[in-house]
This record gives structure tokens, C-alpha cells and sequence, in this order.
DNA sequence: TTGAGATTGACCGTACACGGTCGATCTGCC
DNA sequence: GGCAGATCGACCGTGTACGGTCAATCTCAA
């Protein structure tokens, strides 16, 4: 029963979630950017004028994260934020041309990080990781109460 | 190509660990511990009197991060942490009693757990998800050069 | 034996994750 | 028309991730 933590799903997600970032840094950090913003600035720029709440969901962040994530990527000259013309509670986000250039620029490295990420699974079992892995990640999303706000109360 | 992020293995890893770590929260949090501090008490539990740095590799943990850990879990009086009588640097990490009766209470809320976690796949799939996730990280344990630090250069 | 280099734990700074609260604002129902 | 309740972004507190530095200490080779 020597170190049962290691067979355990959860701790073993939890190590190929830390090689998925250790892979992007080395692929992507020239470029200035993590993980994490290059998924919200790719959903900003395919949802020109989401606001915070909206891309919250799409990208499955937590919204109390967003606004950091969010701030960083306005600083760095890739989003502005605006008022909504028709609800003064909302801000809009949108890409710049600056941010639209650096989505291009790292388009090549962040493919690689995918192939590399599965790169040591046999060709067969690399589609098969990608649908088990969008299965669970679907099928959350359908669920009628996110995991999230279950594990809230 | 729309939203093309959310078919990439390195955002959908990331969503399964988020899933994993409510349900974690969920079923064990009324113990106030979270995944990483069981992984480290159980790491600490198997292996009596390891030091930080090697308990950091038991647990793939990085090394600035353990030492917040291992104060946490000695607040709550976890663990007992005692200076090397061979090693002036190094202090030694036990499991104290009342760390065991943890682990023991919460065993049955841990294994829920993982069995959640995979429950939305098809049996047979269960058995194969596991397989690639500890394929993985079996891999990356192997590498000539762990991935962390490829990526500090 | 002594000094160069490695190792250890403490600490710092930045980025995320997430539960919670707050004031401002919008909504629908009475 | 007005108020209860929902929603928005901002903010706070705690926990984790990780690269980096530092002083103390150990090791080994010259």
C-alpha cells in the first residue's frame, strides 16, 4: 500500500497538468505569455465584446481570477476594455491589433505543446486521451450544476 | 476554427484537474485538508523523516511550495519537523498520531473521490485513462532531464 | 586543510485558483 | 413607480505553483 497516492487519478492529472505547463513555458515564455492568458486572449479574440462573467464560462476560470488575468493582458497592450453602452455594471473586452498579432506569433509554439504533451503515448492512444479527456471535461459542463457549485455549499 | 483552444490536451488536462480538485473540496473539505496537503501527509506517512527536498520529489512538488505546505500541516499538528542530528541543514518530517487518524478518517472520502472523478466514463475507458495519465507521468519521472527543469533552462 | 562547488531550508515576487463580500446597477413583478 | 432579487466588476483572504536569491552548511578534491 506503499504510496497509493501515486496511482490515483487525481494526483496523476495533477502531475500531467504541471508537464502541460512546464511545456508551454519552455514553448511559449519568450513570448511573455502563460497558459492560462493565451486561452482567455484566443477566446477574446473569437468573441469580440464578451464581458468578464461570459468569458469566465467559456474558459472555465474562476471569476474572481478573471479580472487579474484580464488586467495583465490590457497591460501588456493585447485587450481594452470599454463600458457596454446599454449596462453601465458591464465592461466589453475586445482584442487589439497587437493582441491579434501575438495569437499568430505563438499559434506554431502552443501547437507544439499539444503534440508534445502527448508525444510519449503510443499514436492510437493519443485520440483516445484527447476523447476521454473532452468526455469528462463535456460532460461537466452538461451536468445541471457545474462540479464548482456543488462543491460551494 | 472557432474556440479551437477547447480541443487542445493541455486546456482540457487543465479542466480535469479543476473538476478534480472540487470534488477533493467537496468530499473532504469538512477534514480542512486539501489534495496537496493528503498527498504530502500520506507521502510523509510511508516515508518517516524525509527531508523537504526529497519529499518535494516523492510528491512532484516544487520545492519553494513544500515549505508552506509542510508549515500548514504542522499548524494543524500534522506533522512534527525536527533538525537532522547528522545534516545541520536538513530537518527531518514525521507523521505525528493525530496526522495518522487523519489519514485514516479520511481514506473513504479520498477514494469517493477518485472513483467520481472517472465515474462519467465507460468502465473499460476508466482502466484505460489511467493507464495513459500514469504513462505520462511514468514517462516524465524517466526523462534523462525532468521537464521542470528543461523549462528553467 | 582549505576553498570551490553543491545542497538545504527560508524567503521573495509573480501568476493562478477559488470562496466570499461589497457597492453599483439592472431586472421583473407587484 | 418602486422595491426585492439577480447580476456585474472590484476587492480580499488563503492556498498553490514556480523561478529566483540568500546564508548556513556539507563535500570533495587539490
Amino acid at each position: 500500500m506503499m504510496d497509493a497516492f501515486r496511482d490515483m487519478p487525481g494526483h496523476l492529472v495533477r502531475r500531467v497538468q504541471q508537464m502541460s505547463t512546464a511545456l508551454f513555458t519552455e514553448e511559449c515564455g519568450k513570448h511573455d505569455i502563460t497558459s492560462v492568458q493565451f486561452a482567455a486572449l484566443s477566446a477574446i479574440a473569437d468573441h469580440p465584446g464578451v464581458d468578464a462573467t461570459r468569458l469566465s464560462a467559456l474558459i472555465a476560470f474562476d471569476r474572481s481570477t478573471i479580472g487579474d488575468v484580464l488586467e495583465r493582458l490590457e497591460a501588456k497592450g493585447w485587450v481594452s476594455r470599454h463600458a457596454s453602452p446599454g449596462d453601465r455594471r458591464v465592461k466589453l473586452v475586445r482584442c487589439t491589433e497587437a493582441g491579434a498579432a501575438l495569437l499568430r506569433d505563438v499559434a506554431p509554439a502552443v501547437a507544439r505543446v499539444q503534440a508534445r504533451l502527448l508525444e510519449p503515448l503510443a499514436p492510437a492512444d493519443r485520440a483516445t486521451m484527447l476523447r476521454l479527456l473532452r468526455q469528462l471535461a463535456d460532460i461537466n459542463d452538461a451536468a445541471p450544476v457545474p462540479l464548482r457549485l456543488v462543491a460551494q455549499r
